[in-house]
DNA sequence: ACCTGAACACCGTTCAAGT
DNA sequence: ACCTGAACACCGTTCAAGT
């Protein structure tokens, strides 16, 4: 059978989600696709790249309407959308955050911060320091919570992960320095 | 020769500031002390123990005096010295950040913050929702940072790393939030 | 355009055996 | 106690060759 890059994406995301980021190599996805490994990069330069692409895959299936009007609640809304869609996935929190890291893809999010920020009349670098920090904090938590739950899952008992209620408060803290600076 | 465990892990440092994370395997390290890769697990279980020792090593080599009283100051110092011990070698942010989600060692500065965060008068939860987000901030900053000036001397022009101003304005951010709820 | 087969240059880890 | 030698079960990537 022949294949197409979304099929070789799609099915990385089925093998990340079922048995994790670490049994996500390109020799295990190309005997998933009955393929051998060279095959694969007919479809993709490389690892790396695969994973990107899956990252802002992650991101695209996550994507909601967004209803706020007031650029705090945008704020809330794009982080929680971006948490949700991270976590939708196992590991899925890790790859984006990684990706992210690498500069590849995952654009959107960041500029949809930066355009709430924009429009809560910040001045320029406050927009790119308030925007990198919401960033951290929602891939920060988000990669904690879902470690935390696969640490639960497989047995050890550890504390409570935190869950939706500590990141919303926590966006919370930084949204309050953030409103005490804003001009509108 | 005859070693031990610190010599390994001195070692490992040294590869890591040298070459970086990725020439930090356990065949490279062994072949750099002239020895088998067997003889690695004699002093020390496995990769992922040698990393969370060697993040722990890292922090303990930029520890340093605290001079600061009130609660607040406290917090900047401690993320402020974090982050400094993880920018002083090469990867040192990714190594210490990545064995810290994995909940090996570096409890060292989450307990710092802790005690500050409680000093602060803050209520139990906050003081963990705090500590969290303030550890997420210092992460995501440091690792951001080293990536983007190692990707900066590799060639790629790119934008300003950020460096230590935004580091303190998005802290500042973030403690203006605690402020608000601080009970001292 | 998409894939095979074979290779290259590696990994982490285990284990019997040596000193 | 510390190390060797050899093996096991893998990696990502390249490349000539096939259809």
């Amino acid at each position: 059978m022949r294949y197409h890059r979304n099929d070789v994406v799609n099915r990385a995301i089925e093998v990340l989600d079922e048995y994790g980021l670490e049994s996500l190599t390109m020799r295990r996805l190309a005997a998933e696709l009955g393929v051998q490994p060279s095959a694969l990069y007919h479809h993709v330069p490389n690892k790396q790249t695969l994973l990107a692409i899956v990252a802002d895959e992650i991101l695209a299936r996550g994507r909601r309407p967004q209803r706020a009007r007031a650029w705090d609640r945008r704020v809330v809304e794009v982080c929680a959308e971006l948490r949700d869609a991270m976590l939708a996935y196992r590991d899925g929190a890790e790859v984006v955050s990684t990706a992210y890291t690498f500069g590849l893809g995952a654009g959107g999010p960041a500029n949809r911060l930066r355009e709430a920020l924009r429009d809560g009349g910040f001045p320029d670098d406050l927009v790119d320091v308030g925007t990198r920090a919401l960033l951290h904090l929602v891939f920060g938590h988000a990669v904690d919570e879902q470690t935390a739950l696969q640490a639960a899952s497989a047995g050890a008992i550890d504390r409570a992960p935190g869950g939706p209620a500590d990141f919303e408060r926590a966006l919370e803290l930084l949204l309050d320095g953030l409103r005490s600076r804003s001009r509108v």
